[in-house]
DNA sequence: AATTAATGATACCACATTAGTCTCATTTGT
DNA sequence: ACAAATGAGACTAATGTGGTATCATTAATT
């Protein structure tokens, strides 16, 4: 299993991309620095468009730009964006199952683990990655 | 998006209670005791059976085994059964695009934190769980 | 020897997620 | 008016997850 998924990973490096240009940046470019397919590009940048990370410019001209500071976009949101909440593990059993309920071992060691996957997560940003 | 499968879920906790039952368990045990579909759990015993994790014993009063000390079954190793190599990101663009061939600040920064959620996630065992 | 209680193996199915494609509408500069 | 850009949304294909169902095999009990 893959923890960042496709669509994330070239969120990111669009991002990273455009983050290095002070101009805007149609989908044309990103399409041919990157090597990613036009139409999945498009849907990724309105994606951050709609979440206020990107600016979008309609018509001739136009195209994208950062919104957002590049220190301040977290890969940890960019993953949640285009995978949903990160979880490591909720209990899958019915709760008046579970074994030992309110002190699941596994779920207590699986959270510490998760708290310092996030902790990380959160310290790099676009600004870090560019 | 989820870290930890159900299969995964459920092989940790049949595997937990296994451990702690010198005697040999069968799947309607594991199934009254975890409300586990039976089928399911089948499944999931039986593959660990093959990958000599747990005994298995044909026949009446048969049932399964652990075959591997507790203290060596690794949650990680469970995972990769279950869910396939764990993977934080390995670069999706062709690798002749990739804008910074060889030395990807993004690849590098995940690996910093794949390697640190690998050695967390090594240290639990079942041992460590029960 | 027959029965019964257990697992082994395998094929199948339903659903969700991921990774896209396709088409048409809208906006804006020339 | 036209061309060049994004916005929106429906659609599709492949894959992974979470199962179910069936038949074969083995071994203890009677």
């Amino acid at each position: 299993m893959k923890l960042i998924t496709r669509n994330t990973d070239y969120a990111l490096r669009a991002l990273c991309y455009i983050s290095k240009n002070k101009n805007i940046v149609t989908v044309d470019e990103l399409v041919e620095k990157l090597g990613v397919p036009r139409p999945f590009m498009r849907k990724i940048l309105q994606r951050l468009n709609k979440r206020k990370i990107l600016d979008s410019f309609k018509g001739q001209g136009g195209g994208f730009r950062l919104k957002a500071l590049p220190e301040k976009i977290y890969v940890i949101e960019i993953m949640r964006i285009f995978q949903g909440k990160v979880v490591l593990n909720r209990c899958f059993l019915k709760k008046d199952v579970c074994p030992n309920k309110g002190k699941c071992v596994l779920r207590k060691k699986i959270g510490i683990i998760e708290d310092n996957l996030f902790k990380q997560l959160k310290e790099i940003t676009i600004a870090s990655l560019a």
